[in-house]
DNA sequence: GGATGGACTTGACAAGATGTAC
DNA sequence: GTACATCTTGTCAAGTCCATCC
């Protein structure tokens, strides 16, 4: 190695240097490895296991595997043909053989009186006193503090998920082909560890070796192991809090800053391949286009172990429908597909015309499970997104038009009532990025609470105005106005609710929202930066927060 | 240029914690 | 003080994108 580095040039070796310092991570890191979850308590003696009618008494693994499926019974999917064949093999496959012999079909398997026990179980728990919760608290925060942080560069950094993923039943979301597939305990075995060379190396468990350990430090993990449904990779990282992952962050938003100064010459360029010569360009053009307009994401192939779900660039024909009039608009595409975590997207859009003619000419003698995009991947894309830019990918579109969005809409819609201005901001970018979530379990109940408090309200200033004809008096007058000013919040408040339905402002304002334009927001208006960001939110976005003043302009 | 593996970000959801009305 | 609603936090699945191999 040495005599390569003497016989390399200056500049080569500038360049490495770089490099290197681009893709080194950290140069010191020592933790105390990820916390094991306790080891699976056997089933009280009086709690047993039925086939066809007789009570059975399983060996522990194959019994653990049963209090899985137990503990699951209210829930929908385990009625899922999927989900019962999926558990039922991986079950088998785990049981003694003369379990194997006996236990044939999963329709004689009767679980209900172990299903009862943990129902009772977690009602206990709910039940404990205060003292009996105080205890378990000091436990879990004793824990935190040995396993919880690790030191990064001599700094100590709080780790996010320390504790590893416990034994289960996979649900995966949407219709998932492997639902119901059994999720195998990690022994210490499985474990790569990742650390300094000269840190205290993490100690295994008494009686246990670790698989690896590694000083590897172009990575940001501290701890990888192989995850069994799927034979991925799962690691144990930084919490968003760290230094880490904030200048990360922090890199991703200048990244999509860089954009707004090249974003008119890029659409100029997509415009220009809608009549490109080349099948590929005008795809390339369209999908761009697609990516720009409704911040779909890029859409990777998929292999078919997984829901089928698609992006931009996987959509398919029969995702689409071409309408030359809609509702009295023009060109309009109509989306239906299912995204990311199988979360539908229904978007009825006016499109250019001449997009509209390329995408007749996309679906031209194709099935409606053909590809629309069948010339172009996201590989492809996103290496022409990157010669127009440096860093440029499909994914940095989306964190640009959310920021620009949240933006825009601060300073047209902020009024008196700072804090809803605020939220309706934040829903824009939210149905914009099609962040969904099920409705609140007490939407209902909570929305008629509210129309009754409104209905109150219109009687007490009926009521107001009625004293006020009959005597002439002006600080009834007053009273009236007061009145209605409550009334009209509690009416913007409805509307509001109404609106958020359906609606998640979380992941936007954790993963979109440049936090500069949310902080100098709160400076120009003097809101209270904790109105908008709770402790964790204020953790992550410190650097946002300690270098903002009110002029930032994203 | 496609396939594969690996590392990292993004995402919905539910349990637990906290706040509020009575 | 209790019951319920709402917010916070943890969980872990599912994306994106890059590097490497052939």
């Amino acid at each position: 190695v040495r005599k390569i580095r003497v016989l390399m040039t200056r500049t080569e070796l500038l360049w490495e240097e770089g490099k290197s310092s681009d893709t080194q991570k950290w140069s010191s890191l020592e933790h105390k490895g990820p916390y094991f979850p306790p080891e699976y308590e056997p089933l009280p003696d009086n709690i047993c296991f039925y086939y066809d009618g007789q009570p059975m008494k399983l060996s522990p693994a194959t019994e653990e595997i049963v209090t899985f499926y137990a503990k699951m019974l209210d829930h929908e999917y385990t009625s899922k043909e999927v989900f019962q064949c999926n558990f039922f093999s991986d079950w088998k496959e785990e049981m003694t053989k003369e379990e194997r012999k006996l236990i044939k079909m999963l329709s004689k398997c009767d679980f209900s009186q172990i299903h009862k026990y943990f129902v009772e179980k977690s009602e206990e728990r709910k039940n404990m006193t205060k003292e009996e919760k105080q205890v378990l608290k000091e436990e879990a925060s004793r824990l935190m503090e040995e396993y919880g942080f690790c030191l990064l560069d001599g700094h100590r950094e709080k780790i996010g998920n320390f504790k590893l993923e416990p034994p289960g039943l996979f649900r995966g979301r949407g219709e998932h082909p492997k639902m119901g597939k059994l999720k195998k305990r990690i022994q210490p075995e499985d474990v790569t560890i990742n650390c300094s060379q000269d840190s205290k190396i993490p100690a295994p468990p008494a009686g246990h070796r670790w698989k690896r350990v590694q000083h590897d430090n172009t990575v940001t993990w501290l701890a990888s192991w192989l995850e069994n449904i799927h034979g991925r990779p799962k690691y144990i990282m930084l919490n968003p809090s760290s230094k880490l992952k904030g200048e990360k962050d922090w890199q991703k938003y200048e990244t999509a800053r860089r954009l707004k100064m090249k974003v008119d010459s890029i659409r100029k360029q997509y415009r220009r391949d809608w009549t490109s010569r080349e099948m590929k360009s005008r795809q390339r053009g369209v999908a761009i286009y697609f990516i720009d307009k409704l911040a779909l994401r890029a859409g990777n192939e998929k292999d078919d172990e997984s829901a089928d779900t698609v992006g931009c660039c996987s959509l398919r024909v029969e995702h689409i429908t071409l309408h030359r009039r809609l509702d009295g608009q023009e060109h309009v595409v109509e989306f239906d597909f299912l995204g990311k975590d199988s979360i539908r997207y229904y978007n009825k859009v006016p499109v250019e015309k001449q997009v509209f003619k390329n995408l007749k000419l996309f679906i031209k003698h194709k099935d409606p499970e053909d590809d629309l995009f069948d010339r172009i991947t996201t590989v492809k894309l996103n290496k022409t997104l990157n010669e127009c830019m440096p860093g440029l990918t499909a994914k940095v579109f989306r964190t640009f038009n959310a920021s620009t969005t949240l933006q825009d809409q601060l300073n047209k819609l902020t009024t008196g009532e700072k804090i809803l201005s605020y939220n309706r901001a934040n829903r824009a970018v939210a149905i914009l990025c099609n962040h969904q979530r099920a409705a609140p379990k007490t939407f209902e109940k909570s929305m008629q609470l509210l129309q009754e408090k409104i209905q109150k309200k219109k009687e007490q200033i009926e009521e107001a105005k009625k004293e006020l004809k009959e005597a002439k008096k002006a600080h009834k007058d007053k009273a009236v106005q007061r009145l209605s000013e409550q009334l009209k919040k509690l009416q913007l408040q409805e509307t509001d609710r109404e609106e958020n339905k359906v609606i998640a402002l979380g992941t936007s304002k954790l993963n979109y929202l440049d936090p500069r334009i949310s902080v100098a927001w709160c400076k120009k208006h003097q809101v209270p930066v904790e109105k908008i960001y709770n402790k964790t939110q204020r953790d992550k976005f410190a650097w946002a927060i300690d270098m903002t003043d009110e002029n930032f302009q994203f």
